[in-house]
DNA sequence: GGATGCAACTATAGCGATTTAGTAAAACGG
DNA sequence: CCGTTTTACTAAATCGCTATAGTTGCATCC
């Protein structure tokens, strides 16, 4: 593919009579030309469409104007979150209006999402990264403070010293919020069909769960790995049993879908003898029959806010204060209600 | 944000005690070292963690290592359609093994999205791009051809002469699967809840639709916006006619769950009196409660070969030849069946 | 044994921008 | 009116890497 010539500073020099210096000021906007140079500059390269190599200013040492995103997520599972289209959708928002791109890869373990960030580091191809599931001794962490990597993450856990600034997602509240709505219901027996164990949202559930039984409500943890066939079989076990539960709270909408189908194929009614819900709301589970009670969050919006800290991040000096992320809210639909 | 000292090509020679040139040389595996040395180096290189500067790389005039996706699509209804994110995933699937990045943006309008393949080829910034809905002379086209910037088309159309390498998804044929079906199980009034009417698949399909008239089918099209809540009003609108379409076909999954719960709240059993289909699959479409006959792309599967295949093309000196995307298959499931 | 060739390097220019140091001319001040 | 400051520039170095033109030392060959 053969490249067409580019025009660059050289070029608008030459053409403006002047030296690439000079016509750097000018594009600039900073001092060391007259304002009769300047505008005779900028209206040459607006009329050879002049744009910046972005490759040219990483390498005097300028930022990149990318930020990074990568997502220890098997392809396939990708799709099947609408958590990361909205968050992505999120992110790009806020980034659109100041012409900074995401730049997105999938890596498969947390090992190669850190040589990720040191090639992005190295390269100066990122000047800031997402990061997301934060971990107890996160091996990332470490990393991107020693590649002084400008980074937010998105997580249900304070960020520690050292860390990240972060944005603090309350899980323990959203927990709560959902699993003390099924007890004031009346439920004593309940299901929670999880995610896999080691991500911290997981836990902080199950702990809230666990709370409940001072007051009286029998708790039980599925984990799965978040597919709707294990929620499928979790559900089918779960409603075999003579002792059943009388409310399931899945990990999402899409499990939780799945969920209610199994619920439907063996005659259980719900609500009326089995509420569900999800922890993570979509534009589907309102539309679903019975629509599903969830914990709706603004995700959209935590991308948003999430890319416009990490550039606040990318510009300060120092670490910022973490901060907390705007508190989910519980949407009562059809598929809850007092057990009979 | 200091920032940490990069590991240069330049360090990585001092400590080797030779010259930069014999660095590069060692690296990229071409002659000019002996054996000897280039283990050395490529030792020396391996403990110090060196990576090469893509900038740098970038302005000597190799690739940027990334590839762009402009998407015109509001922020908002990029997060309803799973197509996105499937095709995504699929395209980091084809990328991750080779290294190369995905660069993604947001635009609102053609222009913008011009503009953009214009900024990124000044800058250097992506060796390719993919370009999706393609029009009646689409004003893409002529630029991506004038900047000599690698491209590749998904659309429901043969790309025209000067165009970019396109991979043509065969929408009529789509569109007769799915019509065709319907009219062969005995559906004689068929409504079809379409998307806006400028999208080159929206037109074929109602064309697809309109020639069924021959053989006493009676289409109807209604246009979109894609939105759950339009689909909601139309089928709303249709199920409140005295003469009721007995089959009602969606553009896309979300649309049609919508409508399904339509049907449901006006007592409307489906498939008894009224089949229900989508042009576009999901998991949840197969979940839901009846589950919908669906046209089922791998999108995730077109994404990674719109990349191979872009990949290919950025290799390629010249334009490369049209492919045919993988044809969609018809999933037959629990909403549609014989009208009463 | 001197010309030739080859291997294994080094030196250097260049990519496109930024940035600092340097320079000439104009403006200013006492 | 001469010294100083300011203005408006130019020249040159720099970023990290690649590529091309040299430059050695050593083996080869008639």
């Amino acid at each position: 593919m053969n490249k067409t010539k580019r025009v660059t500073i050289t070029d608008i020099a030459r053409l403006a009579g002047v030296s690439p210096g000079a016509v750097s000021f000018a594009l600039n906007g900073r001092p060391g030309v007259s304002e009769q140079t300047r505008k005779r500059i900028l209206t040459i390269a607006e009329e050879h469409q002049w744009l910046p190599s972005s490759a040219a200013r990483a390498l005097g040492g300028a930022g990149a104007g990318v930020i990074g995103f990568a997502v220890n997520r098997s392809a396939g599972t990708l799709g099947a979150e609408a958590f990361f289209t909205d968050l992505i959708a999120g992110v790009q928002s806020a980034l659109a209006e100041k012409r900074i791109a995401m730049q997105m890869v999938l890596v498969s373990s947390i090992e190669e999402e850190v040589a990720t960030y040191r090639r992005w580091h190295s390269a100066n191809q990122v000047d800031g990264v997402i990061v997301i599931d934060p971990r107890d001794d996160d091996p990332r962490f470490p990393v991107l403070r020693d590649l002084a990597l400008p980074a937010v993450v998105l997580g249900s856990h304070a960020s520690e010293e050292g860390h990240p600034a972060t944005i603090w997602l309350d899980d323990s509240q959203v927990a709560h919020s959902l699993f003390d709505y099924l007890g004031a219901l009346g439920h004593r027996s309940i299901a929670y069909v999880a995610g896999p164990a080691e991500f911290q949202h997981t836990r902080l559930r199950t702990e809230v769960l666990a709370g409940l039984g001072e007051r009286g409500v029998r708790g039980e943890v599925i984990a799965t790995d978040f597919s709707p066939a294990a929620a499928s079989t979790a559900m089918r076990r779960l409603l075999s049993r003579l002792e059943r539960p009388t409310a399931v709270v899945f990990d999402n909408d899409v499990m939780a879908i799945a969920g209610l189908r199994v619920a439907q194929e063996m005659g259980v009614p719900v609500p009326k003898d089995l509420s569900v819900a999800s922890f993570d709301d979509s534009v589907v589970a309102g539309l679903v029959h019975p629509s599903i009670t969830c914990i709706t969050r603004d995700t959209f919006g935590l991308g948003a806010e999430a890319a416009a800290f990490l550039l606040e991040q990318i510009d300060a000096p120092e670490v910022l204060a973490d901060r907390i992320g705007a508190l989910p809210q519980l949407t009562v639909r059809e598929s809850t209600a007092v057990p009979r």
